[in-house]
RNA sequence: CGCGGGGUGGAGCAGCCCGGUAGCUCGUUGGGCUCAUAACCCAAAGGUCGCUGGUUCAAAUCCAGCCCCCGCAA
C-alpha cells in the first residue's frame, strides 16, 4: 500500500522501520525542526532522521489546520496514513485524505488513556496491563472506531520508558496485521463511558506529594521517569528520584520526615514509606540513594518535602 | 551568543571567597571482639585535587584557555 505517515519521536520509529520494509512510504509528516536542549540548538526529530535516510520526501507543518495541507497531502496518493506520536491533531480534511483512511497507532487500551501521554499516566495510575491500539480516526481526540488490541503485562519495576520502548516494537507488530487484516476488519465503536483522560505531561505531575499514599508515589516516581522526572525539595535543593519503592510504614513519621524502614532509610507519606533507590540532585548525576545521603548528611529525622 | 551548577584516594561530599600539613562519611585490606550481624573496636593501603598555561617564595585555592558532566529552560 502507498502509506503516508506521521510521526515525530522515538516511538514512531520501529513502525517507520516496518513500513519502509513492508509497504512503499511516499511520504512522512513530522513536526518542524526546533530549537531544544542546552544550548538552543536546532534538533531534526527522529523519524525525520530516520525518513531522510531512507530518502522518503519529508513534509514539516507548523499547523496542519492552516489552509492548504489536505491539498498538498493529496498529491502523494496515498491509500492510507498511519499515525503514531505526531504530536498535532489532523483536522476533518486532512484525515480525509487517502482514499482507505487514517489509522492511528496507540499506546493505550482504548478507551482508557486516551491523549497525548498514554504510557505514563497508565502507570501513574498504577495499571497492571495495558497494550496497543489501532483504531480508525476521526476528528476527536482518540474517539475513533477499533480495528486491533494488543495487551501487555506491566513490570512491577517497570518504568514509562521501559514501557514505551516495548509498545513502540508491539505497535509496529500490530499495525502490520491491521494493515494485512484492513479489508476484514470490522471497525468497533469505543465505549465513550469507559474513556479515561492521559494529557500531555506537565512539570508539575512530577511533583510528589508527600501526603500521598508511598505506593502512588512510587507508581509516579515510575511513571515520570524518564520525563518529566519525579521531584522533591530536600535541605540542599532540589532532587530528582528515578526509582524507589513503597515499603509498610515501620515507624511513624510526619509525611516527608527520613525514618528507618528495615535496614533502609526511607521517606515517611501520607501511607507506608517511600524508599528511593536512585536518584539525582540537581547539577550532580543520578546516584543510590545510600551515597546521596552520604554526601548530602542527611540521616533519620532530617526532612525532604514537596515542591509545593 | 538562552540561564545556571559541577569535576578533590574506589563512592558520595567538605576545603576554594581570606593561597602555606589532603579533611569527613563510607568502601577496601589486615587484626580484634561477638553465638551472630550492613554491628562495634584497632590499624593500614589508596589522591597527577579534569587538562594546559600564567601569577607567586608557595596554587585544590587566584587568572586565562580547553575538555567532560549535570540542572533549568525548550
Amino acid at each position: 500500500m502507498r502509506v503516508l505517515f506521521y510521526g515525530t519521536p522515538d516511538f514512531a520509529l520501529p513502525t517507520l522501520d516496518m513500513l519502509l520494509v513492508r509497504h512503499e512510504v511516499v511520504g512522512v509528516v513530522t513536526q518542524p525542526d526546533r530549537p531544544g536542549g542546552r544550548g538552543q540548538r536546532v534538533l531534526a526529530p527522529p523519524v525525520k532522521r530516520r525518513a531522510v535516510r531512507a530518502g522518503i520526501p519529508v513534509l514539516q507543518p507548523v499547523r496542519l489546520r492552516d489552509p492548504g495541507w489536505a491539498e498538498r497531502l493529496s498529491a502523494y496518493r496515498a491509500d492510507v496514513a498511519v499515525v503514531v506520536a505526531f504530536g498535532q491533531i489532523l483536522p476533518k480534511p486532512v484525515l480525509d485524505v487517502p482514499g482507505r483512511g487514517s489509522i492511528n497507532v496507540h499506546a493505550s487500551l482504548l478507551p482508557r488513556y486516551r491523549g497525548a501521554a498514554p504510557i505514563a499516566w497508565t502507570i501513574i495510575r498504577g495499571e497492571t496491563e495495558t497494550g496497543i491500539t489501532t483504531f480508525r480516526m476521526d476528528a476527536g481526540m482518540d474517539t475513533g472506531d477499533l480495528l486491533l488490541q494488543s495487551a501487555t503485562a506491566i513490570g512491577p519495576d517497570e518504568t514509562a520508558g521501559d514501557l514505551a520502548r516495548r509498545l513502540a516494537t508491539l505497535g509496529a507488530d500490530v499495525l502490520a496485521r491491521t494493515l494485512s487484516q484492513l479489508d476484514g476488519l470490522r471497525p468497533t465503536p469505543q465505549d465513550h463511558s469507559a474513556a479515561t483522560p492521559a494529557p500531555r505531561l506537565r512539570k508539575e505531575d512530577g511533583w510528589l506529594q508527600l501526603a500521598d499514599s508511598a505506593s502512588a508515589l512510587a507508581s509516579r516516581v515510575r511513571g515520570c521517569n524518564p520525563w518529566p522526572g519525579a521531584v522533591l525539595r530536600a535541605p540542599g535543593g532540589r532532587v530528582l528520584v528515578w526509582r524507589a519503592v513503597a515499603r509498610p510504614a515501620a515507624q511513624e513519621g510526619a509525611p516527608g520526615t527520613l525514618v528507618a524502614a528495615g535496614g533502609e532509610l526511607g521517606i515517611a507519606t501520607g501511607s507506608g514509606v517511600l524508599v528511593p533507590l536512585e536518584v539525582q540532585p540537581e547539577n550532580r548525576r543520578a546516584m543510590t540513594w545510600a551515597d546521596y545521603l552520604r554526601g548530602a548528611r542527611l540521616g533519620p529525622g532530617a526532612v525532604v518535602a514537596s515542591i509545593a
